[in-house]
DNA sequence: TATTGTTATACTCTATAACTATA
DNA sequence: TATAGTTATAGAGTATAACAATA
Protein backbone atom coordinates (compact mmCIF):
# COMPACT_ATOMS: atom_id res chain seq x y z
CA UNK A 1 0.00 0.00 0.00
CA UNK A 2 0.88 3.49 -0.53
CA UNK A 3 0.25 6.78 0.87
CA UNK A 4 -2.05 8.66 -1.58
CA UNK A 5 -1.60 12.49 -2.54
CA UNK A 6 1.05 10.98 -5.64
CA UNK A 7 3.83 13.96 -6.14
CA UNK A 8 3.10 15.63 -9.52
CA UNK A 9 7.03 15.62 -10.76
CA UNK A 10 8.57 12.65 -12.13
CA UNK A 11 12.30 11.88 -12.93
CA UNK A 12 13.43 10.73 -16.25
CA UNK A 13 17.01 9.99 -15.92
CA UNK A 14 17.16 6.37 -16.40
CA UNK A 15 15.97 7.16 -20.35
CA UNK A 16 17.53 10.77 -20.44
CA UNK A 17 21.05 9.01 -20.17
CA UNK A 18 20.47 7.68 -23.63
CA UNK A 19 21.11 9.34 -26.80
CA UNK A 20 18.19 7.39 -27.87
CA UNK A 21 15.68 8.61 -25.99
CA UNK A 22 16.68 11.88 -26.46
CA UNK A 23 16.52 12.19 -30.26
CA UNK A 24 13.31 10.14 -30.05
CA UNK A 25 11.50 13.15 -28.16
CA UNK A 26 13.84 15.76 -30.33
CA UNK A 27 12.25 14.60 -33.45
CA UNK A 28 8.82 14.02 -32.22
CA UNK A 29 9.30 17.72 -32.10
CA UNK A 30 10.15 18.20 -34.91
CA UNK A 31 7.61 16.12 -36.93
CA UNK A 32 4.79 17.68 -34.94
CA UNK A 33 5.90 21.16 -35.88
CA UNK A 34 6.90 20.01 -39.37
CA UNK A 35 3.82 18.61 -39.96
CA UNK A 36 1.40 22.06 -38.95
CA UNK A 37 4.17 23.77 -41.16
CA UNK A 38 3.63 21.53 -44.22
CA UNK A 39 0.02 20.82 -44.00
CA UNK A 40 -1.49 24.15 -45.30
CA UNK A 41 1.01 24.05 -48.31
CA UNK A 42 -0.33 20.87 -49.39
CA UNK A 43 2.10 18.83 -48.20
CA UNK A 44 3.39 15.66 -45.81
CA UNK A 45 6.29 14.71 -44.24
CA UNK A 46 6.85 11.66 -46.86
CA UNK A 47 5.63 13.60 -50.38
CA UNK A 48 7.98 16.72 -49.16
CA UNK A 49 11.12 14.09 -49.54
CA UNK A 50 9.92 12.79 -52.67
CA UNK A 51 9.34 16.16 -54.16
CA UNK A 52 12.56 17.11 -52.55
CA UNK A 53 14.27 14.37 -54.49
CA UNK A 54 12.71 14.53 -57.72
CA UNK A 55 13.20 18.61 -57.98
CA UNK A 56 16.98 17.25 -57.37
CA UNK A 57 17.27 14.31 -59.17
CA UNK A 58 14.95 15.05 -62.64
CA UNK A 59 13.95 11.57 -64.37
CA UNK A 60 14.45 9.67 -61.57
CA UNK A 61 12.58 6.13 -61.72
CA UNK A 62 10.18 5.51 -58.85
CA UNK A 63 12.61 2.14 -57.74
CA UNK A 64 15.83 5.28 -57.20
CA UNK A 65 13.35 7.16 -55.25
CA UNK A 66 12.51 4.70 -53.03
CA UNK A 67 15.87 3.87 -52.37
CA UNK A 68 16.92 7.16 -51.97
CA UNK A 69 14.11 7.49 -49.25
CA UNK A 70 14.59 4.15 -47.57
CA UNK A 71 11.15 3.32 -48.36
CA UNK A 72 9.95 0.20 -49.94
CA UNK A 73 8.52 0.78 -53.89
CA UNK A 74 5.18 0.13 -52.80
CA UNK A 75 4.82 3.14 -50.97
CA UNK A 76 6.45 5.54 -53.31
CA UNK A 77 3.47 4.89 -55.62
CA UNK A 78 0.93 6.41 -53.33
CA UNK A 79 3.50 9.28 -52.70
CA UNK A 80 3.91 9.62 -56.45
CA UNK A 81 0.03 8.91 -57.09
CA UNK A 82 -0.36 12.63 -54.48
CA UNK A 83 2.18 14.85 -56.39
CA UNK A 84 0.80 13.77 -59.50
CA UNK A 85 -3.09 14.21 -58.73
CA UNK A 86 -1.65 17.87 -56.69
CA UNK A 87 0.25 18.63 -60.12
CA UNK A 88 3.30 18.73 -58.77
CA UNK A 89 4.92 16.16 -60.64
CA UNK A 90 4.22 13.97 -63.79
CA UNK A 91 4.85 10.76 -64.98
CA UNK A 92 7.31 10.90 -68.11
CA UNK A 93 7.83 7.84 -70.13
CA UNK A 94 11.27 6.47 -70.62
CA UNK A 95 12.65 6.05 -73.78
CA UNK A 96 13.80 2.76 -74.50
CA UNK A 97 12.24 1.18 -70.89
CA UNK A 98 8.39 0.96 -71.32
CA UNK A 99 8.55 -0.34 -67.49
CA UNK A 100 9.88 2.54 -65.61
CA UNK A 101 8.83 6.43 -65.85
CA UNK A 102 10.68 9.28 -65.51
CA UNK A 103 9.71 11.56 -62.80
CA UNK A 104 9.97 14.89 -63.03
CA UNK A 105 9.00 18.19 -61.04
CA UNK A 106 5.73 20.41 -62.57
CA UNK A 107 6.41 24.37 -63.39
CA UNK A 108 3.79 24.52 -60.43
CA UNK A 109 6.15 21.59 -58.16
CA UNK A 110 9.31 23.79 -59.00
CA UNK A 111 7.45 26.55 -57.14
CA UNK A 112 5.94 24.34 -54.63
CA UNK A 113 9.70 22.91 -53.39
CA UNK A 114 10.89 26.59 -53.53
CA UNK A 115 7.71 27.55 -51.24
CA UNK A 116 7.96 24.59 -49.00
CA UNK A 117 12.09 24.54 -48.50
CA UNK A 118 11.75 28.37 -47.37
CA UNK A 119 8.76 27.31 -45.33
CA UNK A 120 11.03 24.42 -44.07
CA UNK A 121 13.76 26.67 -43.13
CA UNK A 122 12.14 28.92 -41.45
CA UNK A 123 10.27 26.06 -39.00
CA UNK A 124 14.12 24.94 -38.20
CA UNK A 125 15.06 28.61 -37.32
CA UNK A 126 11.81 28.43 -35.03
CA UNK A 127 12.49 24.97 -33.50
CA UNK A 128 16.24 25.50 -33.09
CA UNK A 129 16.39 28.98 -31.56
CA UNK A 130 18.29 27.98 -28.88
CA UNK A 131 21.15 26.85 -30.32
CA UNK A 132 23.52 28.93 -31.52
CA UNK A 133 24.58 28.71 -35.06
CA UNK A 134 27.59 26.42 -34.68
CA UNK A 135 25.77 24.27 -32.20
CA UNK A 136 22.53 23.63 -35.11
CA UNK A 137 25.34 23.18 -37.65
CA UNK A 138 27.02 20.43 -35.39
CA UNK A 139 24.39 18.44 -34.77
CA UNK A 140 22.81 18.19 -38.16
CA UNK A 141 26.71 17.10 -38.69
CA UNK A 142 26.37 14.67 -35.91
CA UNK A 143 23.41 13.39 -37.06
CA UNK A 144 24.17 12.74 -40.59
CA UNK A 145 27.22 9.95 -38.60
CA UNK A 146 25.11 7.88 -36.79
CA UNK A 147 25.06 4.29 -37.73
CA UNK A 148 27.91 4.28 -39.69
CA UNK A 149 30.11 1.33 -39.51
CA UNK B 1 11.37 11.48 -73.26
CA UNK B 2 14.27 10.50 -71.29
CA UNK B 3 17.01 8.22 -72.31
CA UNK B 4 17.73 4.92 -70.31
CA UNK B 5 20.29 3.37 -68.12
CA UNK B 6 19.41 5.38 -64.91
CA UNK B 7 22.06 6.32 -63.05
CA UNK B 8 22.24 4.88 -60.22
CA UNK B 9 23.68 7.47 -57.63
CA UNK B 10 20.88 9.91 -56.30
CA UNK B 11 21.60 12.91 -54.50
CA UNK B 12 19.72 14.05 -51.58
CA UNK B 13 21.32 17.58 -50.32
CA UNK B 14 17.43 19.28 -50.99
CA UNK B 15 17.08 17.05 -47.80
CA UNK B 16 20.28 16.92 -45.85
CA UNK B 17 20.56 20.21 -45.70
CA UNK B 18 17.99 20.24 -42.73
CA UNK B 19 18.84 18.83 -39.51
CA UNK B 20 15.67 17.51 -39.18
CA UNK B 21 15.49 15.14 -42.25
CA UNK B 22 19.08 13.95 -40.67
CA UNK B 23 17.33 13.16 -37.75
CA UNK B 24 14.89 11.49 -38.60
CA UNK B 25 17.40 9.22 -40.56
CA UNK B 26 19.54 9.10 -37.44
CA UNK B 27 16.27 8.40 -35.61
CA UNK B 28 14.94 5.43 -37.67
CA UNK B 29 18.34 3.73 -37.86
CA UNK B 30 18.69 3.89 -33.70
CA UNK B 31 14.99 2.50 -33.60
CA UNK B 32 15.38 -0.25 -36.07
CA UNK B 33 18.86 -1.48 -33.84
CA UNK B 34 17.45 -0.78 -30.64
CA UNK B 35 14.15 -3.31 -31.24
CA UNK B 36 16.72 -5.74 -32.21
CA UNK B 37 18.15 -5.22 -29.17
CA UNK B 38 15.41 -5.55 -26.89
CA UNK B 39 13.43 -8.28 -28.63
CA UNK B 40 15.52 -11.17 -27.55
CA UNK B 41 14.96 -9.43 -23.70
CA UNK B 42 11.65 -9.42 -24.10
CA UNK B 43 10.64 -5.76 -24.24
CA UNK B 44 9.44 -3.00 -27.16
CA UNK B 45 11.08 0.48 -27.12
CA UNK B 46 7.94 1.72 -25.55
CA UNK B 47 7.66 -1.26 -22.84
CA UNK B 48 11.35 -0.70 -22.15
CA UNK B 49 10.74 3.01 -21.60
CA UNK B 50 7.58 2.38 -19.23
CA UNK B 51 9.67 -0.19 -17.47
CA UNK B 52 12.66 2.57 -16.96
CA UNK B 53 10.11 5.33 -15.80
CA UNK B 54 8.49 2.36 -12.53
CA UNK B 55 11.91 1.99 -11.64
CA UNK B 56 12.90 5.47 -11.30
CA UNK B 57 9.65 6.16 -9.96
CA UNK B 58 8.15 3.58 -7.76
CA UNK B 59 4.29 3.84 -7.05
CA UNK B 60 3.56 6.41 -9.59
CA UNK B 61 0.29 6.25 -11.15
CA UNK B 62 -0.28 5.36 -15.04
CA UNK B 63 -1.19 8.60 -15.25
CA UNK B 64 1.58 10.25 -14.21
CA UNK B 65 3.39 7.47 -16.11
CA UNK B 66 1.52 8.75 -19.46
CA UNK B 67 2.86 12.06 -18.69
CA UNK B 68 6.37 11.16 -18.09
CA UNK B 69 6.42 9.36 -21.78
CA UNK B 70 4.01 11.66 -23.35
CA UNK B 71 1.47 9.64 -24.65
CA UNK B 72 -2.12 8.99 -23.68
CA UNK B 73 -3.65 7.39 -21.06
CA UNK B 74 -4.80 4.77 -23.13
CA UNK B 75 -1.90 3.95 -24.30
CA UNK B 76 -0.49 3.27 -20.86
CA UNK B 77 -2.77 0.66 -19.76
CA UNK B 78 -1.36 -1.45 -22.95
CA UNK B 79 1.93 -1.21 -22.08
CA UNK B 80 1.41 -1.74 -18.33
CA UNK B 81 -0.81 -4.87 -19.10
CA UNK B 82 2.35 -6.09 -20.74
CA UNK B 83 4.41 -5.04 -18.29
CA UNK B 84 2.61 -6.73 -15.71
CA UNK B 85 1.56 -10.03 -17.60
CA UNK B 86 5.21 -10.42 -17.86
CA UNK B 87 5.68 -10.07 -13.84
CA UNK B 88 8.27 -7.15 -14.36
CA UNK B 89 5.64 -4.81 -12.53
CA UNK B 90 2.70 -4.80 -10.45
CA UNK B 91 -0.47 -2.65 -9.89
CA UNK B 92 -0.28 -1.92 -6.28
CA UNK B 93 -3.43 -0.32 -4.58
CA UNK B 94 -2.84 3.02 -3.02
CA UNK B 95 -4.20 4.00 -0.04
CA UNK B 96 -6.79 6.54 0.74
CA UNK B 97 -7.57 6.35 -3.30
CA UNK B 98 -8.89 3.63 -5.30
CA UNK B 99 -9.23 4.75 -8.47
CA UNK B 100 -5.63 4.79 -9.09
CA UNK B 101 -2.76 1.94 -8.84
CA UNK B 102 0.86 2.21 -7.75
CA UNK B 103 2.55 0.96 -9.66
CA UNK B 104 6.02 -0.84 -9.11
CA UNK B 105 8.92 -3.01 -10.49
CA UNK B 106 8.98 -6.90 -9.13
CA UNK B 107 12.27 -7.96 -8.31
CA UNK B 108 12.16 -9.41 -11.79
CA UNK B 109 11.42 -6.43 -13.19
CA UNK B 110 14.29 -4.92 -11.42
CA UNK B 111 16.40 -7.18 -12.69
CA UNK B 112 15.24 -6.98 -16.34
CA UNK B 113 15.38 -3.59 -16.19
CA UNK B 114 19.24 -3.91 -15.36
CA UNK B 115 19.80 -6.45 -18.25
CA UNK B 116 18.03 -3.85 -20.78
CA UNK B 117 19.90 -0.62 -19.30
CA UNK B 118 23.28 -2.95 -19.84
CA UNK B 119 22.13 -4.08 -23.26
CA UNK B 120 21.03 -0.39 -24.45
CA UNK B 121 24.54 0.61 -23.51
CA UNK B 122 26.04 -1.55 -25.60
CA UNK B 123 23.80 -0.97 -28.48
CA UNK B 124 24.33 3.08 -28.18
CA UNK B 125 28.11 2.02 -27.92
CA UNK B 126 27.98 0.60 -31.16
CA UNK B 127 25.80 2.60 -33.20
CA UNK B 128 27.66 5.89 -32.04
CA UNK B 129 31.06 4.13 -32.52
CA UNK B 130 31.83 6.49 -34.91
CA UNK B 131 31.47 9.35 -32.41
CA UNK B 132 34.24 10.42 -29.78
CA UNK B 133 32.97 10.39 -26.18
CA UNK B 134 32.70 14.13 -26.54
CA UNK B 135 30.83 14.51 -29.66
CA UNK B 136 28.34 11.80 -28.06
CA UNK B 137 27.30 13.26 -25.17
CA UNK B 138 27.39 16.80 -27.24
CA UNK B 139 24.76 15.43 -29.38
CA UNK B 140 22.99 14.13 -26.69
CA UNK B 141 22.93 17.53 -24.84
CA UNK B 142 21.96 19.48 -28.03
CA UNK B 143 19.09 17.04 -28.73
CA UNK B 144 18.05 17.84 -25.43
CA UNK B 145 17.89 21.84 -26.34
CA UNK B 146 15.58 21.07 -29.49
CA UNK B 147 12.19 22.98 -29.50
CA UNK B 148 12.26 24.60 -26.14
CA UNK B 149 10.86 28.61 -26.55
C1' DT C 1 14.69 -14.89 -64.94
C1' DA C 2 14.96 -10.22 -63.27
C1' DT C 3 13.06 -5.61 -62.87
C1' DT C 4 9.35 -1.91 -62.61
C1' DG C 5 5.38 -0.53 -61.00
C1' DT C 6 1.06 -1.96 -58.80
C1' DT C 7 -2.41 -3.74 -55.54
C1' DA C 8 -4.01 -5.80 -51.41
C1' DT C 9 -3.05 -6.74 -46.94
C1' DA C 10 -1.30 -6.45 -42.34
C1' DC C 11 1.20 -4.65 -38.61
C1' DT C 12 2.91 -0.96 -35.38
C1' DC C 13 2.24 3.14 -33.07
C1' DT C 14 -0.62 6.41 -31.38
C1' DA C 15 -4.75 9.42 -30.75
C1' DT C 16 -9.79 10.17 -29.88
C1' DA C 17 -13.91 9.41 -27.69
C1' DA C 18 -17.04 7.18 -24.82
C1' DC C 19 -17.53 4.59 -20.80
C1' DT C 20 -17.04 2.96 -15.28
C1' DA C 21 -15.81 3.65 -10.82
C1' DT C 22 -14.37 6.43 -7.71
C1' DA C 23 -13.41 11.10 -5.55
C1' DT D 1 -17.88 17.74 -11.53
C1' DA D 2 -13.39 15.99 -11.93
C1' DT D 3 -10.06 12.23 -12.09
C1' DA D 4 -8.08 7.30 -12.98
C1' DG D 5 -8.32 3.71 -15.62
C1' DT D 6 -10.45 1.17 -19.45
C1' DT D 7 -12.23 -0.10 -24.02
C1' DA D 8 -13.16 0.35 -28.84
C1' DT D 9 -12.06 2.53 -32.82
C1' DA D 10 -9.58 4.88 -36.30
C1' DG D 11 -5.82 7.01 -38.50
C1' DA D 12 -0.89 7.44 -39.91
C1' DG D 13 3.10 5.21 -41.59
C1' DT D 14 5.29 1.46 -43.35
C1' DA D 15 6.32 -3.47 -44.68
C1' DT D 16 5.21 -7.90 -47.07
C1' DA D 17 3.69 -10.60 -50.68
C1' DA D 18 1.69 -11.62 -54.93
C1' DC D 19 0.83 -9.96 -59.55
C1' DA D 20 1.16 -7.97 -64.66
C1' DA D 21 3.94 -5.87 -68.01
C1' DT D 22 8.30 -5.54 -69.80
C1' DA D 23 13.27 -6.48 -70.20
Amino acid sequence: MKKSCEPKVTTDCNLRQFVGYNMKRAFLTVREDLASVLEPIGLRMTSFSALAVIVENPDISQSRLAEALHIERSGVVVLVDELERAEFIERGRVEGDRRQYALRATPIGEAKWAEAEKAVHAHEDGLFADLTDEERASLKSLLGRVGRK
